[in-house]
RNA sequence: GGGUCGUUAGCUCAGCGGUAGAGCAGGUGACUCUUAAUCACUUGGUCCAGGGUUCGAAUCCCUGACGGCCCA
């Protein structure tokens, strides 16, 4: 039937509801129970078997099954499903002649009821509200997808999510998840003393990543803005200020591709602390990813992908020198000829850009060779210099700067380092960073003079880290794409006639 | 951005050059313990859009839209 005429047929119901005095949209309903808490407290009860405890619920039909004189209805609310057992004989005694009729009758499945009853376990072993009372909560005029098959369409699942949320099971439960993470995130800092401050979305120069931004417009100031792609820059500021601890979990915005692994909005968390550096940072990441998996998993181990990955175990911490080494043969640790390093990168079959850094080719064996396999938890410390221009130099190693990074399950998951403070030095890797992108280099960093500032007036010693919530609610609910962690991801908009 | 696959009823899908189909949902009727209830009857289509080839196109070709996957 063609979705006009479903339509008309519901709304020829509410009517009828109106008719038979019914208000189709009442206003709200007393709820004693949720279906998910009666399943558990019931679960003991028999079969056949039934209990005078009188209950009310409340949620959306999303089964409906009527026999002539009895009619089972399913029902979800946000705690699960539960059954509602009606009774003609029971309905009209307690609401009148034609009540049971207007069940059958006047409702569908996505149509949103109430039921006041008892309970009991029928005979084929099915917890159910056995109802004396019921009530329309509200009519829904359009059908919900097939209770057997869900809602496979993917472009239907995004789009529509209430749909998705609906129909298919898991859904709910990976969103419930993502909830999980950030609270706990949140607990486990502000357990330790940090302070979450919020920091501008818009700004007059977006930076604190290699990234492009989105631009916008204020009108009032006839200024032309951007839309935050890190809340770094911000930050360091409030240590400079004093707040010792501080950390922002929220939405950042970066102007690139969509892919499975890339949302044009995504969700980060990054934490700053004085006093520290980046092996600091890492002993705080670790142990706050191994209190979130124990939390939302309620285990450090846990399937994704068909790797079995264990954030309980010590993260292993190797230098991107000797990693590059190990996995491809090639050592560049000490040699400061670009030429030959670009030979060997060339005989393990990775092409490198004319004039390319010793750094760089380093960074471009990783990134091609190694990053995708390390699938348990791994620290990738010390980044050439060219590609870091936050991070601080290494104490020990020239052109490297005190970063880390950390790979699980082949994706990059925080980006942390020992902050650069000598303000100096960041004022002269900034100004690299300006002309690269005056000479047409669209990711590179813009020349902030007032983080500068910020910074000759003195940042102590700080660790810092970036955390991708969305990548690691991917790794904790085992989903292959980004979309699936992000209720409402960004698509084109479909085309309009 | 490139390659590739997809888009047919409200949902899930078949049909691949000769009158657009099935199951579910919807409608009518039967049915007092169903679980994708069952049984009978039945309504429902811009076959993503536009162009082309053909006596004839959902089907073949081209262009475009949107999406999935792989690659960058």
């Amino acid at each position: 039937m063609a979705e006009e005429d479903l339509r008309r047929t519901r709304l020829e119901k509410a009517e009828q509801w109106r008719v038979h005095n019914q208000n189709p949209y009442p206003y709200r309903y007393e709820r004693t129970h949720m279906a998910g808490d009666l399943q558990t407290k019931y679960q003991n009860l028999e079969n056949g078997q039934q209990v005078e405890d009188a209950v009310s619920v409340a949620g959306r039909i999303v089964a409906r099954r009527v026999l002539g004189s009895v009619a089972f209805f399913g029902l979800q609310d946000d705690s699960g499903t539960i059954q509602l057992y009606f009774d003609k004989k029971r309905i009209r005694e307690s609401m009148g002649a034609d009540a049971f009729k207007w069940l059958d009758k006047l409702t569908d499945t996505g149509d949103f009821i109430g039921a006041h009853g008892t309970i009991r376990r029928t005979e084929r072993g099915e917890l159910s509200v056995y109802v004396h009372e019921y009530e329309l909560l509200c009519k829904s005029i359009l059908p919900l997808p097939s209770e057997y098959y869900g809602l496979a369409d993917v472009q239907k699942r995004y789009r529509q999510r209430y749909l998705d949320l609906i129909a298919n099971p898991g859904v709910r439960e990976t969103f419930r998840k993502r909830a999980l993470v950030v609270r706990e995130i949140r607990r486990f800092l502000d357990e330790r003393g940090f302070l979450e401050i919020e920091t501008p979305v818009l700004q007059t120069e977006a930076g604190g990543a290699a990234a492009r931004p989105f631009t916008t417009h204020h009108n009032a100031l006839g200024l032309d803005m951007f839309l935050r792609i890190a809340t770094e820059l911000h930050l360091k500021r409030l240590v400079v200020g004093g707040f010792e601890k501080v950390y922002e979990l929220g939405r950042i915005f970066r102007n690139e591709g969509i892919s499975t692994r890339h949302n044009p909005e995504f969700t980060t968390v990054e934490i700053y602390e004085a006093y520290s550096d980046y092996f600091d940072i890492m002993n705080l990441v670790e142990t706050l990813l191994r209190a979130v998996a124990q939390k939302v998993l309620g285990a450090t181990a846990l399937v994704c992908e068909g790797n079995t990955i264990d954030l309980g175990a010590p993260f292993r911490r190797i230098t991107m020198f000797d990693l590059v080494a190990e996995m491809t043969g090639v050592a560049l640790a000490g040699l400061r000829d670009a030429e030959k390093a670009a030979r060997l990168a060339e005989e393990v079959g990775v092409e490198v850009p004319a004039g390319a850094s010793v750094g760089q080719i380093l960074y471009q064996l990783f990134e091609e060779k190694c990053e995708t396999q390390l699938t348990q938890p791994t620290f990738v410390l010390d980044y050439p210099v060219e590609i870091s221009p936050l991070a601080k130099a290494h104490r020990s190693v020239p052109d490297m700067v005190e970063r880390f990074e950390l790979y699980i399950n082949g994706r990059e998951t925080a980006d942390g380092f020992s902050e650069l403070n000598d303000p100096v030095d960041q004022r002269a890797r900034l100004e690299t960073q300006a002309s690269a992108k005056a000479a047409g280099d669209l990711e590179a960093h813009p020349f902030d003079e007032d983080f500068v500032t910020a910074i000759e007036h003195g940042l102590p010693p700080t660790g810092g880290v970036g955390i991708g919530i969305d990548r690691l609610v991917m790794l904790l609910t085992d989903s292959p794409s980004i979309r699936d962690v992000i209720a409402f991801p960004t698509l084109r908009p479909e085309a309009v006639e």
